[in-house]
DNA sequence: GTATTGCCTTGACTTAGATCAAAGAAAAAG
DNA sequence: CTTTTTCTTTGATCTAAGTCAAGGCAATAC
């Protein structure tokens, strides 16, 4: 199919002149992971990176007792595994698909090449790691200084936003995904979700939709002025 | 004083001509900030990043309860407050001076000017976000997946390779700070200590020296191995 | 289309680590 | 040098969230 157009759909290609994306296609290699397959594994050695073009990649750590945190959720037009690309290291975290995925694979050498050759291409990947970095920050701060009901809240309001600052979400992953994401187990998410539907702060649809009935309140717990109220009492 | 000199020194600024040495000190401004003093906070607009010349700056989030995360501490040659000049956003964090500090200041668009035309200076700004990113990685997982003690035992790790592979470690920074750092509260911090000390898999010297006694077991609780003996039995 | 696998929820229990309190030691500040 | 602030430790208690267990439901796979 129409590599090129693919490729200047791509956010972080933005504002290169045709000439460079017909360089940027000649050294992309396409690739089709199926769900649950593997991409790449913490520790591998990095000689390139990724972009989604269709379907979403996760981005996760694991523990030796299998707990698995994940750190990002990728979908089209997203890059990842550029760190070792830039940082001469390998792949920090482990990769994999969470449905049928198609990317592709930029060559670490070629690539580099291309950014000693394109400012414009460079600030467009420095703005990219910037953001990231300033998402990790979020996500510190949530795994150490929230408790699981803010880190749900706020997880809720950045799906509102994505989705169009709409009440009533849709729930693009599972919860046992969810719960990897926000850093707890499934069983701590559904005591929570059920209590916030007690407490008519959400309403639970049918099918894993979520409807948010209190926005003020949410955004308080997400905040951390308040606390879910106890079971006691 | 010398800046061209002081800035030639700066790892960031490696490989760059003397010609691009004089811009990049013509743009930079000398800040010297005491003890306890902040630089910038969550949340300022952004204008310009810092690199330390001497002293030492940390990062950190702050709970609405007074908690307080620290995502870095950085000391003479590295930078800080990059993310907000390449993702045209406001700064993600709060830094403030560990001791009497003294720093340069780059406005963005002098600094944002001279990456476009110097590659490698893009280039190695990529690699000091890129090896930042990593970093994060690690300490999501160390927060999310492993314990305290576990914690506690990569940072000695840590602590042990900066120090040329020693075993007896000068604790740098108080345990304050150090709980700070780990995710912690100090009265933690220091019930570990003291269980690992009669564990026999570190000594504490007078003055906040550590020793490490028992570099297998503390490795295996760096890697969740296994844990610390319980109190009880 | 039935079977098997993974998802989701609820209950009983355990636990790592936080909070509160207090007091001595060390280090800045004046 | 002396006062005040910050650091550090130990004990008693509390609690958010994890573990273990089990049952029903939904969705892929064969």
């Amino acid at each position: 199919m129409d590599t090129i157009k693919q490729i200047a759909g791509i956010p972080l290609f933005q504002g290169l002149s045709p000439e460079y994306l017909r360089d940027l296609s000649a050294i992309a290699i396409e690739q089709v992971v199926k769900r649950g397959q593997g991409i790449f594994s913490e520790g591998d050695e990095g000689k390139g990176f990724y972009v989604v073009i269709s379907g979403r990649v996760k981005i996760f750590k694991l523990s030796l007792e299998g707990k698995e945190q994940i750190l990002h959720i990728f979908g089209p037009g997203e890059p990842f595994g550029e760190v070792p690309v830039f940082a001469g290291s390998s792949y920090p975290a482990n990769a994999e698909a969470l449905e049928k995925t198609r990317i592709f694979y930029f060559p670490r050498e070629a690539f580099v090449d291309l950014i000693s050759k394109t400012p414009s291409l460079a600030l467009n990947m420095l703005a990219v790691l910037s953001l990231r970095l300033h998402r990790f920050t979020a996500l510190v701060e949530d795994l150490s200084l929230k408790e699981v009901p803010g880190r749900l809240a706020a997880y809720l309001f950045y799906l509102s936003d994505k989705q169009k600052g709409n009440d009533d979400l849709a729930l693009e992953i599972t919860k046992v995904q969810l719960s990897s994401l926000l850093g707890t187990i499934p069983e701590t998410l559904s005591r929570i979700l059920s209590k916030m539907t007690k407490e008519r702060i959400i309403a639970t649809d049918t099918h894993g939709r979520i409807r948010i009935v209190d926005r003020k309140t949410l955004e308080k717990l997400a905040q951390g002025e308040i606390r879910l109220s106890q079971p006691n009492f």
